[in-house]
DNA sequence: CTGAAAGCGCTAACAG
DNA sequence: CTGTTAGCGCTTTCAG
């Protein structure tokens, strides 16, 4: 069964195909008797659109991007509900791209955009990105990018995230007024603002109280050697007695180190991570979780690239919008 | 920046669009010399094709579908991983579509797989699905399905499955040999042959060891009501001494109606559940899954529909490949 | 081996 | 209000 085209319908109707994509375009030159007989012929007949053809036609795909690290991840998977009902809402297809961390296949991704197959990119960098070369080559071509989460604040565009130096130094003082004194900072990447931020707001929090025990680790993506990392914490001298992980994909790894060396949380480790995992309630024990507005996080990054998209002239200037995260507090730093 | 097309590179070299086009596609009918030349300028000039340019004339998309309920679920997180793997190797780029366990929602996006925008599809239908008349219409117009997880066996293609039927049976007699008498299992829909399967295997158990008590549950899509349909477990006379639950996102729900209700696991209540989630070890009590080998579903999957798009003529056949699942046995059933 | 020409299905000027 | 014409950028006969 080949496909139905507008030429069909023309035939069909005895029309050029041209008032047959007028009328089904519901465009103000067509009579409305018109467009009537049109969309009854449309509908009975099966006809759907060649979207190729008509992105071809209009250079417009109708279609956003969302570049992500990874799809296993509890924030990822609900930044993209957010971001698919504001698409959905505006009749745009949503691709979903993995980097799997790694700036070659970010790269590549990016590359790909300079085709003019998606109108817009909702993109969190990789672990990896220390460039953004790639990212501006595509803004270059008209493609306008809307960052969240893990964002490059240098590019003259808007970001959407949370307020992390806040939430992480609360954090911070919520373990310090559990009697933490040493109290260890776990992140991915020293390049990227997000955990820069959290990091700081975990030092602020501890200069302020005058705690000078400092321990900042960066994990990988590698549960391996990153298994290895967290179980250094516990080999050294200087062993913490909290720990504040930045990184969703860290807690089982924490949890299994702690198991294995031992460590019972919270009475000898107190435990606190940036995640949005709905099971952090069930966990054994309970854990303390700030917990991003992730599904709003995609709402609003999606409305802003729409919005860009919409005025054709968008202005390029470096912007922050950021939704607070809430600190649920549980078993584990208690 | 407006992107370089094959006419730019054609003027450039002096050369015709056919010749530039053929060369990029590296033809055998073009000499060594003209072909590096070409790729030598089209790299220079970052010429990136135009995708939908290119659909259209060659009508195939180079772009397949997946289709799933969810994004937030680590079986379909991790199955969109292997099918990315494959699909990439094939230089093939992949639409991930959720259906939110909508029938309506599927509907509308098989109908618009009717266009052509996709090549073949991945899918796993929704709760609601008891109609396929969405999916013979696609598979009609010569767009190949295969399913997986969530399969329709009724129809002329390929299921890649998990033996759900065995592991059921084996995870309701692990139960009884741990001295549950009264197994309730709780499953998604009565429609989906996946739970057919398992309730299945979960009743010839029972019988296969002369247990008259049956309690099959179905839940839906609303934590709230599934709370109450879960709650209603303990309030009825004949309360369970074990559960099997057959869906990822009740975990959550029955921790919480245990501990609301005070029910102990796994003293008072054993529990076991398909799933796929990393986590599972280090819930309260940690939680004996039946996992699914969802990474290798993925890429098989995505093979087979790979070996369907090459031949053109491929045969329509109902066929089943089934991947086994393991137990994972751990504190919750013991 | 290279090029001219036709056309994938659709939309957008522009005439009428 | 409707139709004609001219492409969007690419691939593919078919001629040379």
């Amino acid at each position: 069964m080949p496909s139905v085209t507008l030429k069909m319908i023309a035939k069909e109707l005895s029309l050029s195909v041209a008032t047959v994509s007028k009328a089904l375009a519901n465009s103000y030159e067509i009579s409305e008797g018109t467009k009537a007989i049109v969309l009854e012929a449309a509908r009975k007949m099966g006809y759907i659109a060649n979207p190729y053809a008509s992105s071809l036609r209009k250079r417009r795909s109708k279609t956003v991007a969302v570049v992500i690290p990874e799809i296993a991840d509890s924030f990822f998977a609900k930044v993209i509900n957010g971001i698919e009902e504001v698409a959905l809402s505006y009749g745009y297809h949503v691709l979903i791209y993995m980097t799997h961390e790694s700036l070659s296949r970010e790269q590549a991704i990016m590359q790909d955009f300079r085709s003019g197959r998606v109108d817009g990119i909702l993109m969190s960098v990789s672990e990896e990105t220390d460039t953004v070369e790639h990212i501006t080559a595509v803004m270059d071509s008209n493609v306008p990018v809307v960052f969240f989460d893990r964002v490059r604040e240098e590019l003259p565009t808007t970001c959407v995230i949370t307020n992390d130096f806040e939430s992480s130094y609360a954090a911070t003082e919520h373990l310090i007024s559990k009697s933490c004194q040493k109290i260890a900072f776990v992140g991915n990447s020293p390049t990227l603002a997000i955990n820069r931020n959290r990091e700081s707001g975990y030092k602020s929090a501890l200069k302020e109280h005058n705690i000078s025990y400092e321990n900042v680790l960066i994990c990988g993506n590698d549960p391996k050697s990153d298994y290895k990392i967290l179980s250094s914490l516990f080999k050294s001298d200087g062993r913490p007695d909290g720990v504040i992980l930045s990184v969703e994909k860290l807690i089982p790894l924490l949890y299994q180190v702690c198991h294995d060396l031992k460590v019972e949380i919270p009475s000898q480790l107190k435990v606190l991570t940036f995640t949005n995992f709905a099971m952090a309630e069930f966990l054994n024990p309970p854990l303390t979780t700030i917990n991003q507005p992730a599904y709003d996080i995609g709402k609003v990054a999606a409305q802003t690239l729409f919005k860009k998209l919409a005025r054709s002239n968008h202005i390029a200037e470096a912007e922050s919008i950021v939704l607070p995260s809430e600190i649920i507090f549980r078993e584990s730093s208690n």
